[in-house]
DNA sequence: CTGAAACGTGCATTATCGTGCATAAACGAA
DNA sequence: TTCGTTTATGCACGATAATGCACGTTTCAG
């Protein structure tokens, strides 16, 4: 692959998801990371990028989706990315994983090359994008793309086809809590939302919920499922520790990073 | 083979793939890579392409808005766009729309901010995204966007889900052929997309086919359906005109632009 | 404050580039 | 025909670019 064929395909990255890491370029164009820096260094240079410590993104007013400056997300989307790349090392290789809608869900999408041979349905429309965009980028087209359909929502999820849910199955299905209590359970904020959890919740036989520290122990508006049909939390350590506990009790294995 | 005949062929390979490699070519041309070196130095002093070590790529721009001193493909895209803006015309206000795969078929979208309430349906990854960013732009959010599931295809198509497709209709159906003939009838090339298509007909009161001028009156590889079943055919004046005679005897619309 | 991850840099290796020169075919004028 | 010129191509070789590895330094989260 030429180094320029290279640079375009890392600036068209940057402007599909607003910021790139050295590490996962370097795993999906199999270069050394040294190799991806200095075509960071370049970019930078030429205005392109802003470079920052580990990756880089774009430099304000560049993006399309108006996001805030530098520090600001880089708080919040350290936490996501922790999560995610969390979530990433719970899937195994060969498997079938289902991935729900949501930032922290869509945020695991870029480990994903890590592994080989995956099979991965989702029913969001920006993960399906994301997938098969770096399908077409990595040379050996290692995974398989299914995407449930439905109509599209503002946050990119495709709800309404329960019937093409029920025809498919995964070894494992990530999504994300609109809040998460012992108690109150499962929860999220938008009915087509909690709807399609719900359903999925059937067709897999490990759940793994990736859980935002402030929804720890709250609840959202419409209630999904008792907390102990969840088998794995995902979370970090700025989480309230109590909530955890009354989930751990009821057999949730708890998963802080 | 003469110079002039291969700089054409590496002209050629390079709006396809948007990028020629000089090892490459000098296998493929037979000829030593300093050959090969020098007909990119012609080239790009012709201001046809940018040099870059290893090979050569497209100058920015030159892809995306079409401004390629090469006419046949500048010819190409625009042929294109005459298409997609007829097809769009050919789109009634407050209406549900089936937009199969295909580059013409895609090129319809942009056209689509235009009308009113649409209703669009897809089983094309692209055009669901490009539909979805748009309805994010504009701030009424004028279109539906109904997404039917499957397997991604490498075309960005997504096809294996024919339960869903039984539950959907639209008041009109576009899609690109492979082959349109009077005799030999509506053909694809590729079987899952012969497969869509064939279910699609089935869906809509009223079927559009888009077809680029040189499939007028040829055959692809595989029969989808009799010409008669085509309600409307969109092509060019280039197209030629014979076949088009024996599609209008059978009761085919024929609109060119 | 500390360990792990990321960074920058020098060096070695490999692929690619540019150029001068040689060969050969095509072409036109003597 | 014959000879000089032009053009296209190949080969050789020093120069340059791209990349990976190693190692010391910096950054960052806990």
């Amino acid at each position: 692959m030429l180094k320029s064929e290279r640079q375009n395909r890392i600036m068209q990255q940057l402007h599909t998801t607003g910021s790139v890491y050295v590490a996962e370029l370097a795993r999906t164009f199999q270069v050394d990371a040294v190799t991806i820096r200095r075509d960071l260094a370049e970019l930078e240079k030429a205005g392109q990028l802003q470079r920052v410590h580990g990756g880089a993104m774009l430099r304000a007013g560049q993006t399309a989706e108006g996001f805030s400056t530098l520090p600001e997300i880089a708080q919040k989307q350290q936490i996501e990315r922790r999560i995610a790349e969390a979530a990433a090392r719970s899937i195994p290789d060969n498997s079938v994983v289902f991935l729900g809608t949501g930032a922290l869900t869509r945020a695991v999408t870029p480990f994903l090359n890590k592994h080989t041979h995956l099979t991965i349905i989702t029913n969001a429309l920006d993960i399906a994008w994301y997938v098969a965009q770096q399908a077409k980028l990595a040379q050996p087209i290692i995974h398989t793309l299914h995407l449930i359909g439905g109509q599209a929502a503002p946050d990119y999820g495709l709800y309404g086809d329960d019937e093409a849910l029920r025809r498919v199955r995964a070894d494992l299905v990530i999504f994300e809590a609109g809040g998460l209590d012992a108690e109150r359970g499962l929860t999220h904020d938008n009915r087509d939302c909690a709807h399609m959890t719900r359903a999925l919740l059937g067709i897999s036989s490990q759940t793994v919920a990736l859980v935002a520290p402030e929804r720890v122990g709250r609840a959202g508006a419409i209630f999904v499922a008792p907390a102990s049909e969840i088998d794995v939390l995902i979370s970090v350590h700025e989480a309230p520790t109590p909530p955890l506990w009354d989930l751990s009790e009821l057999g949730v294995r708890i998963i802080l990073t």
